[in-house]
DNA sequence: GTATAAAGTTAGATCAATCTAAACAATGAT
DNA sequence: ATCATTGTTTAGATTGATCTAACTTTATAC
């Protein structure tokens, strides 16, 4: 069974490869904030077990395998994060680093009763899709909301990345995954957009901010 | 802040120091499944953190500050154990196996919220005490049902030791805490002892399980 | 009261996960 | 095409938790 340390590579392994291309040795020790050659012998260790493509000088990239093991970490990771804010009522800024502990317990039942008792939930607090039992995750193309014009009217249903100050920033602004959003006006300059939401809501956003809020149009 | 290892090697002498007198090295190595040399060193390291006194060939105890520390981890093991039961569904036979790995989760918050959504129990799953934010146990002076003599009609409310198979054991028979029991008769030779309760359940409970049974008079 | 058994200790090795320093390979700029 | 920069790898050390083997102390039994 994988360790801690192990769970924690693939899991990076798998959020690099979905965002950006080729993963460097130096993207990982990075994320995981370790040295580059603590990083280059744990890949090693995983190209052992075949959890890695790795060949010396080259990209690394997950097997199927590996993408499997990665996927059920971070399956473990989102249905925490969800259990944590619908059932026991924290924050979605509080839970990232709760779910970072739990998400290496070893306890099929555990996870399998949260599974249950959200009623199988797609996504997690943040709107990013939760894995299947089998690793299987469903990717919906959302569109970012520094890609909408004028008079869009769309639903705010997803955020590209979740720091603990991001979430801050939007609880601040009472923004949450659900909300419908006009957007008023787009500024050409500098990509600020003035956008109206909850009857008397009416904020300008940053495009740093657009370009991390997912919305679908309805 | 403590370790994994560290943990457990407190609780270990704390539920050693409850219910032996003298805690010798072998006694904690036994416990936790490690060679004595292990359980040495291991030992040597809480001494110099101040949470335990040792002195070569000497008893091993807790200092209070060891105290404190083992029993603020009882206290995260029996509230998830509580938790577990009370808001997930789990049998108190599956739980300690969760709780062995929730323990060690480093989140204050976590806690405090299983307390608050339990409303603040007193006992675990199996009658055991929960001790509070400082550490502190309520101790209950139960009896034995082994104790007990016939005619009495007395609460089941706690278990000495918990183990898979004895909970188990305790399920088949419809046995639960809170339940009114009636001593029926008591067989002076062996120890083994007629039980009814639940209108119309009646058992022989032989001395080994009445010892594990703690009751209150009411 | 000495011999033997039981319990505890020391020494030294191992393993996983980490580090730093130094060597090496690939890449891109002139 | 060469060289400097960047990124990767190797070598070797460290730390925490573990082990076995060998030795020492304490307790027990006759």
């Amino acid at each position: 069974m994988a360790s801690q340390a192990e769970e924690n590579y693939l899991k990076a392994l798998f959020t690099l490869a979905s965002d950006s291309g080729e993963i460097g040795l130096s993207d990982l020790s990075e994320m995981l904030q370790v040295s580059t050659p603590t990083a280059n012998s744990m890949v090693k260790n995983l190209h052992q077990q075949g959890l890695v493509h790795y060949e010396k000088y080259k990209p690394i990239s997950l097997t199927s395998k590996g993408k499997k093991e990665a996927s059920l970490v971070i399956r473990k990771h989102r249905l925490t994060e969800m259990y944590l804010v619908e059932k026991m009522g924290f924050g979605w800024e509080k839970v990232h680093e709760i779910a970072e502990q739990v998400e290496h317990i070893k306890s099929p039942a555990l996870f399998e009763r949260m599974d249950e008792l959200l009623g199988h939930p797609k996504i997690d607090p943040h709107g990013s899709p939760i894995p299947d039992r089998n690793g299987k995750i469903e990717w919906k193309s959302y569109h970012k909301l520094s890609e909408c014009k004028p008079g869009d009217s769309i639903r705010l249903v997803a955020l590209t990345h979740s720091s603990d100050e991001f979430l801050q920033y939007l609880n601040s602004k009472r923004l949450s995954l659900g909300l419908m959003l006009q957007v008023e006006s787009v500024e050409t300059f500098d990509g600020n957009m003035a956008i109206s939401y909850l009857k008397n809501h009416r904020e300008i956003l940053s495009a740093k901010v657009c370009e991390k809020l997912l919305v679908e149009k309805e």
